[in-house]
DNA sequence: TGCATAATTGGCATAATAACCAAATGACTG
DNA sequence: CAGTCATTTGGTTATTATGCCAATTATGCA
């Protein structure tokens, strides 16, 4: 019973490093390919500061991996599904879609 | 650019929904059968006005919906595949666990 | 060593969440 | 119509999140 709600909250966690725009936008980006922060940064177009925060909140999460290259750290995507997630989103939005019809009529 | 920027927030606007224990707990009661606003209360062991809110976000995120029965509030999950989700999420998990093991060594 | 570049961390202001209680709404029932 | 049960809404407070700036750490190079 303890256990089941630690698991939820461990669900939640990785959720909710997953629901922020700009973080879903790294993913993204992570997912053709590996990235070094400052590239990261000017596709963002945040502070680095910020950027730079928003990975740590991935990485902390387990969805990505950093390795240090010299003087920058490469960022890659280490879950290949967590954009399966996203065709689940979308089909939520679709669902969000239909329901602003119906109300409209 | 712009339409990708909203699709963004769209999509984290849907992972945010889910991203809390009680409300994954609820989308979880969900899947197995309708229940009423009373019934979860008691499940989740909080406040009704509490609950009564977490549906309300879940409703607005477009994943479940009610049907008033009565003096009664029915919800139901709207999205089937609202808990495929969660396989990935426990992929993250277990890629959490890896983590600590490797720092453990 | 001294400097420049890359990234992280700390600090602060502002905004968003979450939980509870209290009050209001809606719907059946006597 | 008054009363009761089910649910939602409003209000308050505490906690957490976010974004920027400034300062720090880490690495490579002259």
């Amino acid at each position: 019973m303890e256990q089941h709600k630690a698991r939820l909250e461990a669900r939640a966690g990785v959720l909710k490093a997953l629901a922020h725009p700009t973080r879903l936008f790294l993913v993204e980006a992570l997912s053709d390919t590996p990235h070094c922060v400052n590239d990261l940064t000017e596709m963002v177009g945040a502070d680095t500061s910020t950027v730079s925060k928003h990975l740590s909140i991935l990485k902390n999460a387990g969805l990505i991996r950093d390795e240090k290259q010299g003087k920058q750290v490469f960022y890659r995507l280490r879950i290949p599904c967590a954009l399966n997630f996203l065709d689940c989103v979308e089909a939520v939005l679709r669902e969000q879609a239909r329901e602003r019809m119906a109300v409209i009529g």
